[in-house]
DNA sequence: ATTTAATGACCGAAATAAAAGTCATAAAGA
DNA sequence: TCTTTATGACTTTTATTTCGGTCATTAAAT
């Protein structure tokens, strides 16, 4: 019995029901069936139906990999690769300090 | 011991890099330490750097909505909101068959 | 109208993740 | 420079997921 349930903010839980019902879409634009298509990707029918109604629980990695065997374009439209940018993040990220600290007393961060 | 390992396709990995990535810089620009953005979320800070690293296994509702309580945009920039989308792709999910079956001997489906 | 595959919902068992620490090192801030 | 916090890399335990079934219902295809 699920006993603690976590809360998940409107924006999470929409992002998740788009992305499943994203590719419940793609998969029937493509005529496979669940059977199919959870074939495809390595995965039991079971999980494939938790994943097209947005189940929170489950592994970011199947759901990706079922977005892209079906067809939905994750990032970028159409693209065929995320690497310019991941090289753009990757320059953004090293200009950023190592560690994030608070400073020891009051700072006058506002305004 | 991790024994047998799924693979993923380069895009779903990319995808994954990506997220974690947009994530990390998200929380940096806003200061806040590994352990203040976990305590924000109610995750383990193992599991946020998990999530950061684009750990494929993490579960898909604690990766987005880390990314929305850091402020990352997940489909639409600066969207507060997915209700336009989520109307128009249950339009075009009602015009789908209800069951995908495959015809019971061949047809001309090609050119 | 009939047939048969697809879907929706559910379950127990086996596999795996998430939490909650520890410890060493790096690097801000004073 | 020194102090102290943040980060990186682990580990063990506990909690949860994923699988692989079953069964009833719906709806394509003939």
């Amino acid at each position: 019995m699920k006993t603690t349930l976590r809360a998940y903010s409107r924006l999470t839980r929409e992002a998740l029901l788009l992305l499943g019902k994203q590719i419940r879409l793609a998969r029937k634009r493509r005529r496979m069936s669940e059977h199919d298509l959870a074939a495809r990707v390595g995965i039991a029918r079971s999980t494939l139906q938790l994943i097209e109604k947005g189940n929170p629980s489950v592994a970011i990695g199947l759901v990706l990999e079922t977005a892209t065997l079906a067809g939905v374009s994750l990032f970028a439209p159409e693209a065929t690769s995320l690497a310019p940018q991941l090289l753009l993040i990757d320059d953004k990220l090293t200009l950023m300090p190592g560690s994030i600290r608070k400073p020891r007393h009051e700072v006058n961060d506002d305004f």
